[in-house]
DNA sequence: CGCGCCGTTGAGCCCGTTCAAAAAGTGTGG
DNA sequence: CCACACTTTTTGAACGGGCTCAACGGCGCG
């Protein structure tokens, strides 16, 4: 299945200042000087076909990355060979920093969804990247407070959410994070495009695809989701996020980006 | 109950240059001069009781800290008022740092476990401080991704261990984490002190108080665990790994500090 | 057309929950 | 040192949400 992503690729892939996810990315703050100086810490440009492994547990730590176009997931599988996504990666996600504990290999795996590309960087030259171009650095520390933030998030559901309010909470996330990504005068958006099997929902929210089948089907005859062939829609926003347990007032309804 | 943990306060509390855990804290990397300087961005040296909340859910962000000695943790309730706890604090952690979304307020909760001190960094100045000491902020940075690896490693255990695999993993989580705080020459300890009752592993391992309570009476016949009076004892840490379902020769036995 | 992946449906079971109550610690004040 | 209150842990019995096992239908693709 091919899916067309709405942040298209852009006319110059590779070329950071005519980036389009810039905005979302950890080169935002810089300068234009900055980001001539700062790319050369960064390997060339990558493609990737749906389905490629990026990274694989147990392997040497070789390079982070910044997703550029498409869709991924970080993920872990048990002794027992049962999945457990850890996090869903979207254009301008910056991924696969790791202590270099465990002898310098990889606790995680990390595996395209969709056709993708992104950008590479070695190990080797980060630290100098942080230490010559501060902005950077400061910029990945508060990108990591947010993705924090959004990993608790997923442990209270995993930890104290029912079923149904994990599948709610996980598909309103997605919604909010996919149209963050879209340019500002095509929203609202009426459904999003969503490359996600009820295997990966599943894997995402520590169940069964056979219990997110049924329950995805109670929730649809209920009208709060159409989630098929690709395609999400959330027709009451309001009530999703009453049904996926948000406290109201505080993270407001529009949670993360 | 008062817990007097084996990381003593020290004899100049509030003293950087001689603070016992900065090996395992943000400052470690400073030189004595940067050290000094760096000061400036810390507000005083505070204690708290046990049982005192350090931030509430929805107040706004004022704080970011070092852990200094004493447990506490992070949390978060939900509507239902169920609570998950998302991470245990132990000395030398920093948390606090959270972007600036929903209105620049808390996202969850914190709270002292035992009788605490923690050093404070106001938000105002965090920026200018990791300009001023990039080592500082690439310090951060790592012990970010340590920590995110940790949390990886909690959103496996509630999306797909079993009760007992849970709070194995959990249970020897701790005893290594503790015991990274021990000076060198007391190690290896028989048994450590664990200021956490069972209704709290319960919330952190999304589970009820009365199924811990079973699974580690089972756990404690098969001669897995002593976990009682404050005191943790783990008679054969090779085969409680097994328990916690580790995989072989990646994380290797000894997972994080 | 046939194969593989994805989603659906059914029946039965089990792990962990819920509700309830008693027992064992732990700290406080007289 | 004991009495009292409170928190923590234990134990029992019944329930139920989500799992397992299994089979079938639909769709895209070679």
């Amino acid at each position: 299945m091919l899916y067309r992503l709405p942040q298209e690729a852009p006319a110059t892939p590779g070329e950071c200042d005519t980036c389009p996810i810039r905005r979302l990315a950890l080169f935002q703050p810089l300068s234009a000087a900055a980001l001539a100086g700062a790319k050369r810490y960064r390997s060339e440009h990558s493609r990737q076909r749906a389905g490629t492994h990026l990274f694989l547990r147990g392997e040497p730590l070789e390079y982070a990355y910044t997703l550029y176009s498409g869709w991924a997931f970080v993920y872990e599988t048990l002794p027992d060979g049962t999945r457990q996504i850890l996090r869903f990666l979207l254009p301008g996600d910056f991924f696969g920093l790791q202590p270099e504990l465990g002898a310098g290999a990889r606790l995680y795996s990390a595996r395209a969804l969709t056709d993708i590309s992104l950008c590479k960087f070695p190990y080797g030259g980060l630290t100098a990247m942080f230490r010559e171009h501060i902005d950077l650095g400061i910029r990945l520390i508060w990108m990591s407070a947010r993705d924090e933030a959004m990993t608790y998030e997923h442990l209270a559901s995993l930890g104290r959410r029912s079923a149904r309010e994990r599948i709610a909470h996980l598909l309103l996330e997605l919604y909010y994070r996919v149209c963050a990504r879209l340019p500002a005068d095509a929203l609202p958006v009426d459904s999003i495009e969503l490359p996600v099997t009820q295997g990966l929902i599943a894997d995402a929210c520590g169940l069964t695809q056979v219990h997110v089948s049924r329950t995805l089907k109670g929730m649809h005859q209920e009208g709060l989701v159409e989630c098929k062939g690709g395609r999400l829609r959330i027709p009451d926003r309001e009530r999703m996020g009453r049904v996926a347990g948000y406290e109201h007032g505080v993270t407001g309804t529009r949670p993360f980006l």
